[in-house]
DNA sequence: ACTCTGACTATTT
DNA sequence: CAAATAGCCAGAG
């Protein structure tokens, strides 16, 4: 961060409340949080917000997988079973660390839904 | 200032 | 259908 541009700011802080904003037993991924912030190119960045989350605000980061439903960023918690186990806690199912059911699951920022 | 890397994705070969 | 390619941009060295 250090580097505060008006754009990156909003960009990050976004990330982190559209993150919060994900009902338990769901997940989302982060190309559609990019899109839903205008940036449907730069989800990459919305990888490194998550990265760079766990000193910010606590962003239940594992409901954030890729588009496939894999949990490509398990290795970035404490420990590499740590997101799969929050997820199993919140009912979600996963097997060989991709979410069962992830195009039923998967929660759309643009929606919002309840 | 430059180069490389990365929790990604869509498109093309 | 698997592999390469190109956008995207913030940190680290």
């Amino acid at each position: 961060m250090t580097k505060y541009n008006p754009k990156t700011l909003d960009f990050f802080e976004q990330v982190y409340q559209v993150v919060q904003l994900i009902p338990e037993g769901r997940v989302t991924t982060y190309g559609a949080i990019a899109k839903y912030l205008g940036a449907s190119k730069s989800s990459r960045i919305v990888g490194w917000a998550m990265n760079a989350s766990h000193n910010r605000y606590e962003v239940p980061a594992h409901r954030v997988v890729n588009r496939v439903g894999l949990l490509t960023g398990k290795h970035h918690f404490d420990t590499p079973s740590l997101m799969q186990e929050l997820l199993e806690a919140e009912s979600v199912e996963v097997e060989e660390d991709k979410v069962v059911k992830f195009k039923t699951l998967f929660w759309d920022p643009s929606i919002q839904a309840l």
